[in-house]
DNA sequence: TATGAATGAGCATTCATTCAT
DNA sequence: AATGAATGAATGCTCATTCAT
C-alpha cells in the first residue's frame, strides 16, 4: 500500500515538474531531460514513471486538471458560491491557474494531430461544462433543457476573460478580471 | 539576370504551408523540413525565405493575422455591422478561422518562454481591442472612457465561445457558435 | 547502479581517433560523424563526452600536447640527453609525433578566428619555450637573461626541420631530419 | 586579349578575398558565400571564375606563392642579398607574409587527405628549396653537392622562427624574428 | 557576365528512448 | 528503484553546387 502512495506521488511531482517548465518556458522547452532536471531526478526516472513523453505530457493534463477540480468547494457551501468559485476556477488569477491555462494551451497545440489527446480535451471540457451545468440548475438558474446552453454562456464569458488575460498578462490583474467577470454575469444570473 | 520571384508571395506561401501544418497535425509536426515539403519546396528554399525557424513561426503569426485583418469589412459598410463582422471573424467558423485560432494557441504555447514572441501576441491583442473600442464607438454603445471595458467584455463573448469550440470541435458547429454569440451580446448591445 | 565507465579514457579514446582522422585525412574529414565512426561509437555517445565540436577539437589539441609531455625523459636523465630527447620530440620522426604535428598545424588553421584556441595554442608553445630553456640551464648552455632567446634559437631549429618534413614528407625520412639537426645544433651547443 | 587579363585579374581578386579570411577568421569560415561577399560578389560570379572549392583554395595556395615569388629582388641585386632577402621573406614580418603562412597552413591541413594538394605542396616546397640552394650557390657558400642541404638548414632557420612567430604572434615582434634570423644564420654564412 | 533562387546532401546537435548495472 | 551510458533518428541549419534568367 505505501509503495503505491510513494508511485503516485512520484508521477505527481514530474507531472507538477512539466507543468511548471511548460508555463515557464514553453512546451518547446519541456523536454525529457528538462523535466527530469526540474524535478530533480535524472531521464532515467522519468521514464520508469512513464512509458513515453506523450504518456507523461497526457499525464500533466490530466494531473493539472484533478488540481484544479480539488479546488473545487465541497457540496457543503451553497450552490450559488460553488458556481462562483468554478468560474473563477477558470482565471488565471494566480500561479496555479495560469500554469494549468499554459499546460492547457500546450496540450491543446499538441492535440491538433492526435485523436487520442483530442479525446482527452474533450472530456476534459465537457466534464466542466456539466459540472457548471449542474450548479446552475441547483441553483435555479435554468431548466434541465436549457442548462447545457447556460453552462456554455457561462464558460464562454470566464474563458473569455482568460484568453485575454493569457494573451496580454499584463495588463490583465486579477482585478480587472473578476470586474469583467461581475459585468459580463451580471445579466446571466438574473432570474 | 537573376530569375525574379516575388518574395513576399513565395514567402505567404511558405507561411500558408506552416499554417495548415500547425492546424492540421500540431505544432510538433511543423517542422522545417515538413512546413517546406507542405508547400511543395525543399529546406534550403525555406531558409532561404526566412532567417531561421523562430522567423517563421513569427510570420506565420503574422501573416495570419494580416489576412485576418483583410477580411474586415472596409469602413464604407455600417458600424454595427462592422463590429458584428468583426466578432464573428474571432470565432473559429471555417477553416479559415480555425486555422487562425491554431496558428495563435501554437503562437503563445511558444511565446512563454520568448519575450519577443510575447510582445508580438500582445502587440495582435491589443491592436484587436482598439480595433473593437473604436467600432464600439462608432456604434454609440460606449463613452470614450468606457470603451476599452467595452470591447474587452465584447472580446470575452467571443474568445469564450470561440475557445470551447476549439476544444470540442464536434458539438460546436457553426450555428451553436452564433447562437450563443447572439445570446451573449444581447445584453450588450442595448443602448 | 549505472554502468562505471572511465571517463577520462573514454575521452582519450575519442581524441585519439580525431587526432588520427586529422592526421589521416585533413581536418575536413574530422566531423562528428567519423570521429565517432574511427573511435568504433555512434554521434551521440561522442556529444555525451564533449558538449560541441569544438570542445572535442581543444581536447584532441591538449591531449596530443599531453602525450607529447608524457614522452618526455624523466628528470633522472643527464640535462643534456633531455635536451636532445625534447628537441627531438619535436621532429615528426613516427606515426605519433608526425600525428601530433597535424593536430597543431589543424588547430592552428582554426585558431586564426577564435581567440580561446588562440590563446590555448600560445599557451603550449610558451609551455615548451620554457621547458626547454629550463634545460639549457640546466645543461649551463645559457646564462637566466639569455635562457628565453637561446631557447628559441633551438625550437627554430626543430620546428624548422619539422615544417619542412611536414611539407615534403617523402624526402624527408627520419634520418635526414635528424642529420640536420645535429648538424644545426652542432654550433649551438658549443658553450 | 584584354578578355584574359579581365579573367585573372578577377580570379586574383577572389583568391585574395579568400586568402584575408582565411588569415582573418580561419579556413572554417572560409566558404563559398563567405569569399563571394568579402570579394564584393555573389556566389554565382564565384563559381564562373572556379570549377569548385577545391580549385578555389589550389588555386589561392598557387596565388599566394606567386605573390611571394614575385617579391624576390630580380637577378640583378648582389646573390647575398637576394638570398637575404629570400629568406626574410619566409618570415611573417608583415600582413602579406603572415597572410601567406595561414594560407599555406590552412592548405597543409586540407591537404592531408588529398593527394593532388599534397603535390602542389610538395612542389613549392621544392621550389623554395631549389631556389635557396641556387642563390647559396651564387654566393660561394656551399658546393654543388652540399647545395641542397645547405638550403635545408637555411630554410629551417627562418621556418622555425616563422613557425613559432605563428604560434604565439604578440610576443614574436618582427625586430624579434630579425634578431633570431641573424644569430641563427650567422654561423652558416661564413664560408 | 552575373545573379540569386533553388537544391539536397551533410553538418553539429538534440532528443526520446533503451538498457546494463 | 534509479542511474547515466549509449543509441540512432530527427532537428534546424549551412553548405557547395546548379541553373534559369
Amino acid at each position: 500500500m505505501p509503495k503505491v502512495v510513494d508511485i503516485e506521488q512520484r508521477r505527481a511531482e514530474l507531472t507538477e515538474a512539466a507543468a511548471r517548465l511548460i508555463a515557464r518556458s514553453g512546451i518547446e522547452s519541456a523536454t525529457m531531460r528538462e523535466v527530469a532536471a526540474e524535478a530533480g531526478w535524472t531521464t532515467g526516472a522519468l521514464t520508469h514513471y512513464f512509458a513515453d513523453k506523450r504518456e507523461l505530457l497526457l499525464t500533466t493534463f490530466q494531473t493539472s486538471l484533478a488540481n484544479r477540480r480539488a479546488q473545487r468547494p465541497t457540496g457543503d457551501a451553497a450552490p450559488a458560491a460553488q458556481l462562483r468559485a468554478s468560474l473563477e476556477g477558470a482565471l488565471p488569477l494566480d500561479d496555479s491557474r495560469r500554469r494549468h491555462w499554459m499546460v492547457t494551451i500546450a496540450f491543446c497545440s499538441q492535440a491538433a494531430g492526435d485523436p487520442e489527446l483530442a479525446t482527452a480535451q474533450r472530456a476534459a471540457y465537457r466534464e466542466f461544462r456539466d459540472h457548471i451545468a449542474t450548479l446552475a440548475k441547483h441553483c435555479g438558474l435554468t431548466t434541465d433543457d436549457g442548462a447545457q446552453a447556460f453552462a456554455e454562456r457561462l464558460i464562454a464569458v470566464a474563458d473569455g476573460i482568460a484568453v485575454q488575460a493569457l494573451f496580454d498578462e499584463r495588463s490583465w490583474k486579477p482585478d480587472r478580471q473578476l470586474t469583467r467577470l461581475d459585468e459580463l454575469l451580471a445579466p446571466l444570473l438574473v432570474r
